[in-house]
DNA sequence: CGATCTACTTTCATGCAGAAAGGATTTCAC
DNA sequence: GTGAAATCCTTTCTGCATGAAAGTAGATCG
């Protein structure tokens, strides 16, 4: 809302992106009558504004043997555990993602790992930090 | 494992392209004492086993408005309910990803809106098909 | 040993991206 | 109303990336 950062023809390119940036800044001028040019000068714009924070691959991660994924809610016990568990977690190949969170716990993480064992492990290395509760994921819906 | 379906070459082709999509295959290709033409080939292999699945963006919703992020799990009572929410689901704008899983709940879900009102009647609508447990995100750490 | 396969390099053509310059439209001060 | 400035577009042009094709080197196997 507010000072509307982008218009709807930004939303439009950007949406097209989203699903594929490789489109040509032509083809997605074709979309929203323009020419390439004056597309890449809005994707210029929404880069400087950090809109878009940079240009990545979708992939699949189960296709190199990580099969195992899992939601993790953390529960820390002591103030003092906030900064040694938050280095593991960034440092740790196997979290991909991790959020601090009001609710339930107060961190949440995705983690994903080639095997139960390898899960296993690593959650035995989380109980030096705290406690938590995991959910399997069993399939993507979307 | 099993077996090895990308090589290490492959994996370090794939962490550049994860990292920054616009590297050209030339500089990618520097990293790992190949030509450009050689990356390519080993990407274009990569989109065919479709472990890339695709290019795309990384962006920031909350510079566009979408400034409050919460996880949901859901709970379902009968089973009845299953189809009719995940129809649901899959086409409401403000549920940004969604995933069956074991644990707690049937599912899980990250959802995005522009405010909590916004979350508030999602969560309302999200009522008629079953209960939720709802964690908002304070911050993202990684 | 020779055939075949795979994976790389070299060479080449198409076409995209970005820079620069020019034009149309809007906004604002006076 | 008029001129200046800003914004946003189009046109033109150059460099470079991509992808195809052909050639080469090394491994595998009968």
């Amino acid at each position: 809302m507010s000072q509307h950062l982008i218009d709807d023809v930004d939303y439009r390119i950007l949406q097209q992106l989203i699903q594929d940036s490789t489109l040509s800044h032509k083809e997605i001028g074709q979309q929203v009558h323009m020419t390439g040019q004056a597309v890449g000068a809005r994707i210029r714009r929404m880069r400087e504004l950090e809109i878009i924070e940079g240009y990545t691959v979708r992939w699949n991660p189960g296709k190199i043997g990580q099969n195992v994924h899992a939601f993790v809610t953390v529960f820390l016990a002591s103030n003092a555990a906030h900064p040694v568990f938050l280095a593991f977690a960034k440092e740790d190949r196997r979290v991909e993602e991790i959020h601090k969170v009001s609710g339930e716990g107060c961190y949440w993480m995705r983690v994903r790992a080639t095997s139960q064992e390898e899960l296993s492990t690593f959650l035995d290395e989380l109980l030096g930090y705290g406690n938590y509760k995991i959910s399997l994921v069993l399939s993507q819906i979307k």
